[in-house]
DNA sequence: ATAATATACTAACGAATGTTAGCGATGTTT
DNA sequence: AAACATCGCTAACATTCGTTAGTATATTAT
């Protein structure tokens, strides 16, 4: 009878959700099994139920601690006292080093939010909603001030956003530039595709 | 007995495969079932099987039939008579009006291809490798004739097709600029994060 | 050492899945 | 009208799914 191996301090309901975030990505949530996990993971399939208490339950916790780190930083950024594009600078960068660190994470939950049930979902896609809007809210004023073209600002939002959850492209490709040449290159063209010149 | 309805000149294959579209997007390839696409066509689960192998198959016609038309396009544009920065301009309208035009399917065949199976996966994932290196070749090219900044030409390419797919947002979203706007929104937000200034 | 708790196991469940077989009804061709 | 192909039906199949119950073993606290 060989136990969850737990590292670094984290529990064994840790353990499982990140084993499960990696399944989830490579699979997707529908096709991959509490068995394939459970074999992940080193240990039968019933045996995760003594730590989480359903499939769907793991997908919450993905998609929502996600959601978190999100909704905190803007907060923070929001807060500062600096231009609208300094902000979306800031925001930007977030999100890129979001996707390069917590990949399996951010990936799940921009891919698999669709299978939460309610009312974690309707919960969800409100937070997103209002995420948009709030960044969307930055670049209007970035407009206003004459930083920023006169571009339908949630169109923007939507591109920026998409365009970041590209880097699984850049995960699974073999010759990779570096993180931090990526970050650039992302930055460089869309920055430079908002700012007035 | 009711008959499966054709119209326009469908088959009744074809009804089936639109039909199918819509599903494995609103639910994925995986959660959306026989009998759930049986439902929507008007019919029971087993009679689909007179028109379909497999409900893979449904899955290959949708992916190719998407990549075939982009693999045509880049055809085309590869052999005109212009600068870089217009043949990307372009591609990405392309790109821009399949998405608004054939959502479903181009959908579908972004988000759902990993659920093919071999031989037909490691196809599609090659002409999706070689038409990416195909549009980051014209990226080159108009960096080396100074009309495109020195970036990354992958990492540009990456950019460009990811927010393109945030059209699925636009489609969903309740206040909707028009679509030519949209159009117009995204193309100067992406050309002109690549060009010169 | 003993008791208590946490964790893993085996076995099994009901439900849902993709798909096949066989039959009858419908539509088309001769 | 007869022959034939097309199409949809019911019934059923083998798998796979998420999950539960009950039990055994390992770890921790007393």
């Amino acid at each position: 009878m060989a136990r969850i191996k737990t590292e670094n301090n984290l529990t064994r309901k840790e353990v499982i959700v990140a084993k499960a975030a990696t399944l989830f990505r490579e699979k997707g949530f529908k096709a991959a099994s509490m068995r394939d996990l459970a074999e992940a993971v080193g240990v039968e399939a019933a045996s995760l139920y003594n730590h989480i208490k359903s499939k769907t339950e793991i997908l919450h916790e993905l998609c929502f601690s996600v959601a978190n780190r999100f909704v905190h930083k803007i907060d923070e950024v929001e807060a500062e006292n600096t231009n609208a594009v300094n902000k979306i600078e800031k925001l930007l960068r977030f999100h890129i080093n979001e996707m390069l660190h917590h990949y399996e994470e951010v990936y799940v939950s921009d891919r698999e939010w669709k299978h939460l049930s309610d009312p974690y979902l309707s919960n969800f896609q409100n937070q997103r909603r209002i995420y948009r809007k709030r960044f969307a809210a930055i670049i209007e004023t970035g407009i206003n001030e004459h930083q920023i073209k006169s571009i339908d600002a949630p169109t923007a939002v939507l591109i920026m956003l998409h365009a970041i959850s590209g880097i699984e492209s850049w995960h699974r490709s073999t010759q990779k530039i570096t993180a931090e040449e990526l970050e650039e290159n992302m930055i460089s063209i869309l920055v430079g595709g908002l700012v007035n010149r």
